[in-house]
DNA sequence: TATGAATGAGCATTCATTCAT
DNA sequence: AATGAATGAATGCTCATTCAT
């Protein structure tokens, strides 16, 4: 047996391994984690049910593999690490576009989180540390030197940074409920983007000279 | 049998069915619905496994009746409403507060709601339309009035409806996910209700006047 | 406490005790035993579930008082007990006609009847003595008797007895079966019963004369 | 995984259909429907309890499957459609001997559907379009063209096919509940039919010569 | 490696019976 | 005597996991 057929195998193997991670990770969006039988991740996959422990140990560790394989934020990160790239307008902007797209296209995904967290503390923890601290600190940070260069005004950094990231999360799963005619669907996602940007860098509120 | 003897048993029962719900209550917020047994609520709340369904024809009643006692919206609709009765800041901070605190007292069960949502549509149906469209309708109206009267400034009000409130309702995940230590734990909601509301008033950014 | 006031109750007592009989008779009769409830049979009692176990220890121990009270036997006993009263004709068709209207009335009796006996042996034996044997043995000895007498012809009597008896019991179970459109009920049962008893005495043959 | 495998497989699984439809028949037989749990029959089959629903959907399809399994008519109807190929007697006494062992032969089906018919109409009207219909009507019909042709007297062709079906009914009933010691248990069955044929066509009575 | 039949622990729900009022 | 809430054992059915082929 040459390197070449121990190669095909291998892809081989990878691609069933892919062919069933897809397989669950739609099927699990569709009915939430505990709804969703092995039968029917096999059938989505057109595997047999035993084949799915030929590569993962159990239904959980389909889970796990599925949430960490989602957790997509370099991205996210890499326009926080590099904020002199461009200025604050062009960042945040391309920032909340990201996550609201990433939201959108994903909110299948962040509500089988949600479930799965709350009876599943290492998950949190996972979460937390992969995907939430990143960030949170990342944009933290760049508002702290926001302020320092008297682009923002003197704000508590932590919860701004969490209102914007939470506005991101709170817009997905508004967009999930809602349905398909609610108004999130109709409005283009990067109109929707440009106005969350706008009300985020000015507010609603009309402003008045000062020295009006 | 008198009419005392009634009262006290009506009174007896009453105490029991929120025995039940609250015992429902805490374990649903702790393992998922799905992942909690009758056997569990149960003991939690203290009595025999058939009397659960002497108050409650399912497990899945008993989970409806939990969140149907959720939508607790009276007060941020009555806000609504009536917005004449003070002035525009007044009144969205108050929104706000309100928001921000039900948000994080109840994140168990807006979690809760969130995993049976997507295998229930129906569930969603009924939180859409007893919670959702209700304020946020309401919100949209009174972006629209204030628009008008030249308090804010013209924006896409459908958007920034649910911004506002996503921003709650992600707010509230964010809480849950950092646990006990996170950041706004530590500060006092009514000082991140400030927060927020300032930022939704004016933005981050520092205002510079025009003709500056 | 006078001797007046105990009748009452005595009477009273009796009175809820054929109550709860006839209600739990009702009922079985629709759905059969096991498929029957206790809850129900207090409704259609109109008492409270916990009344039945004053008057009887069990739901079971009700069925039981049903079905010896349902033996009704006497008359077709009193007829074969007394053949000489009237010829073989009269006699033979008063009983023919007996046991189809009571097979009829009672048909919903028999298959509770039916139901259980299977599952309970000494409610077999106890059927078998109280009604079964009676019957079959008098029927045999009156067929014997007539064969003596030369009305009948030699016969096994103990297969004419039971062929006789057992129709009855399969025209009732037809009559059951059939529903509200059969045939069996639309003929008048009298004529029902006449026509068993030609059939049972001539068959369906033509007679030929011997000579012809 | 070659053809014989396949068939292998095949093999198997018929063969534990059929075990575990034996061993159903056997405790629904001995304890009736409703008492008999499915923790029983998958003992008495020799498989695990979850092995049952890989190929029957629920107890009660075991059911169905069972009495359709029993509905074992075709001899009878067969004999029907084609009378002309035997005189009337033959044809007859062909019927009734076929009623006869089949009735005896599988007097717990018969027990066990009737007890299952009272709580599910759906039986009742199955086995009646199934067996009940095609025998009565065909056997009707017989009895017609026997008049016509002025072999059989005139009479009431509904009752006299129901009275003869019942009788085999009726029969079996009592075949079974006077048990292993009851009369028609020590007649050979031959016997048995063979007299009520007889009794069929001649009645009971001695003919006597019209003109003696 | 792939298969799918077999497994049996686990669970929601029912219901006869008890007993405090 | 009557009530009906409380009880908890019993049961049909599901489904993740195993393993012989």
């Amino acid at each position: 047996m040459g390197a070449s057929t121990n190669k095909r195998r291998q892809k081989l193997t990878t691609k069933r391994e892919r062919q069933i991670l897809d397989a669950a990770l739609s099927v699990f969006s569709q009915k939430g984690f505990s709804q969703t039988t092995t039968a029917e991740i096999a059938q989505a996959a057109g595997v047999a049910e035993g084949t799915i422990y030929n590569y993962y140990r159990s239904k959980r560790d389909l889970l796990l593999s599925l949430i960490s394989s989602y957790i997509e934020t370099e991205h996210a990160i890499g326009l926080l690490e590099h904020p002199s790239e461009a200025g604050d307008r062009v960042l945040l902007h391309s920032l909340i576009k990201d996550r609201i797209n990433t939201g959108f296209a994903n909110v299948d995904r962040l509500l089988l989180l949600m479930s799965e967290i709350q009876r599943d503390p290492e998950l949190r923890q996972q979460y937390l540390d992969k995907v939430g601290k990143p960030i949170l600190e990342r944009l933290q940070a760049y508002l702290e030197s926001g302020i320092e260069r008297k682009a923002f005004r003197p704000l508590i950094t932590a919860v701004t940074a969490r209102a914007l990231m939470g506005m991101a999360i709170g817009l997905a799963i508004l967009y999930y409920m809602e349905g398909e005619t609610g108004p999130l669907r109709k409005i283009p996602s990067s109109v929707t983007a440009n106005e969350v940007h706008k009300l985020f860098l000015e507010g609603i509120q009309v402003k008045r000279r000062k020295g009006g």
